[in-house]
DNA sequence: TTGTAAGCGTTATCAT
DNA sequence: ATGATAACGCTTACAA
């Protein structure tokens, strides 16, 4: 029936501790700080008594006086896909840092309501007083004035992955552009003479830099470029059935997706209308994900290093923190070529 | 140059709020927690004031005063996989109760020493001073006192998926003893007279369930029973291929694998020795984990709700903040059997 | 070397 | 209907 080390006392605090050796509590806190001004002997009972009671510091105390809370919001899409590295170099960068991940997930169930859902946790990280926040926004074609709230409070705010239009903040992304343009190089490069791109469409902005610099580049090099929306990330099947049966897409003998998964739909699409890979056709991923069936052939892709932006994102955070009155700046995280069998 | 809102003054607060207004901090307290004592004038007037001043309650010092933090940790491998799921169920379910989530990932990196880099995850937590904390344990094998410290203090304490041998806590997990149990009754029931079980050894409490299960349903049962043990979730192609070259494989006709993982190596290695696959041999697998290649055959599978893991645990948890004396619970949350082509 | 007092932002309790 | 005061756990500034 008795609770085995604090029975019926409180909590250990400076306060229980400095009654219990016979000290004022400022004697314990500066003890237990690792100050050098207290007498060897006292400080040896003070620390022994914290042991036995296993004292904890109040983080939460720390941060109601000093400003700092040691916590940092992440707001992410619920499927992290994608994003899960991100969220590990978020967490093991904090980590060093020393401090806590509050992690919001944003459901794709909110659909349209998605805008207001992230607003809502958005407000409930600042109540928690979070010393900043990392957001992969739900939208990037929407207004973003909703997060001058958060920075006329002086919270840093960093976005990853999707910039947001009109807003200025700090950013960490991939270098879409330049990954768009090495892809139509490497094409080119491999002989090919007449490319298609798969894209996501024009609402979201790393599908569409992909595509901008690949087709400024292929048009630069004066070959034949045709583009594809494909209405999203993941498209169905039939969707790409449909579109390479038809006799346009007969020419093309270089394909870029600018994510893994069309590329690999596209793939697919490719066999059934019976055209080889990458002999009459290569075909060019963006994401390097991990690719679960030993059986498929390996993609040709670039590796976003995801690990990184989560990374850069905490150092950015950091660099605001210390001084909050600097330009923001974007980083962009260079893409890199990963050799497949399907160019 | 000039801040948009707050220029120069505090961060919003009770007292400026009261300041700005005239009157007491109390008034402003009850007015913004909905009390209906304060004159509705008055009211309207303080509602008006920190509406512009965008005053947020900091819940630190709720906290401070309450015990309540509304903070919740979670404690789980930093490689998600099978557990992105439950994240999301703890996540949601912690979000309908008004909770934050803190988010410590453990990495495969520390290797032995995770154990030792769990500990300092859960000092951090309490430092927090979290409502509670969900754990997935690094280790199901090892002593687990050091967790004492954590329920000493009265910190709810969940476990998920792993349990933890000699230590009394409330736990949620699937069920794997039934699972097992099922997985022999499915393949018997076809026709399955020569069983294999391919676990991933003694260690992990989940296959050594699953397996036990299943041996003692195939044995009760009076079909043939073998087992394998494949020293792990995510064993070598190699392994396998090297086991179903041997003759003692050959009668095999009904193979259960522990988690999708294993189960796809099999089917691999299976057509790779030439033997077909439902018609020579029917192959189950567990966990019903997303399959990413279309073209792959529909693997017979359990689905282990894991999401709802995670909802159970936020359940489990809040029960235990209600009444912190009352009897620990298990909670075994039941599979599906998940039809597909290899059985 | 040690202690006292004030304050961080809020709420519970007891006045007025 | 409103206010004053103490308290939560800790640190900073100032005394002794």
């Amino acid at each position: 029936m008795m609770k085995s080390v604090n029975n019926g006392s409180r909590q250990a605090s400076l306060k229980v501790i400095a009654e219990q050796v016979g000290v004022s509590m400022m004697t314990v806190s500066r003890t237990l700080r690792g100050e050098t001004t207290v007498a060897e002997e006292t400080a040896a009972k003070i620390r022994k008594v914290a042991e036995t009671l296993k004292y904890r510091p109040n983080k939460l105390v720390e941060g109601l006086r000093t400003g700092r809370t040691c916590m940092v919001a992440a707001v992410m899409p619920a499927y992290l896909g994608f994003y899960e590295d991100a969220l590990r170099g978020i967490e093991s960068s904090l980590d060093l840092k020393g401090c806590s991940l509050v992690l919001n997930l944003i459901s794709r169930d909110f659909g349209r309501d998605a805008m207001r859902e992230e607003i809502r946790r958005l407000h409930r990280c600042l109540e928690l007083r979070v010393d900043g926040i990392i957001l992969r926004p739900v939208n990037d074609d929407a207004n973003a004035v909703y997060f001058n709230e958060v920075v006329d409070r002086g919270v840093p705010l960093v976005v990853i992955d999707r910039k947001l239009p009109d807003f200025a903040c700090d950013f960490v992304g991939t270098d879409d552009v330049a990954g768009g343009e090495v892809a139509a190089q490497k094409l080119i490069h491999k002989g090919c003479r007449s490319l298609l791109v798969l894209h996501a469409g024009e609402k979201v902005s790393t599908s569409r830099e992909r595509r901008d610099g690949f087709l400024a580049t292929a048009r630069a090099a004066g070959v034949n470029v045709e583009e594809l929306d494909c209405g999203g990330f993941n498209p169905s099947p039939e969707f790409f059935n449909l579109y390479f049966r038809q006799p346009a897409a007969q020419g093309v003998d270089g394909i870029f997706g600018v994510n893994d998964d069309i590329a690999r739909a596209a793939l697919r699409a490719l066999r059934i209308a019976g055209r080889s890979c990458p002999e009459q056709v290569k075909v060019l991923g963006f994401g390097h994900l991990p690719q679960s069936d030993p059986d498929a052939p390996r993609l040709a892709t670039f590796d976003q290093h995801v690990g990184l932006i989560g990374n850069e994102a905490v150092k950015l955070l950091m660099e605001r923190l210390e001084n909050p009155g600097k330009p923001y700046k974007s980083v962009y995280i260079p893409v890199q070529f990963i050799e497949g069998e399907t160019a």
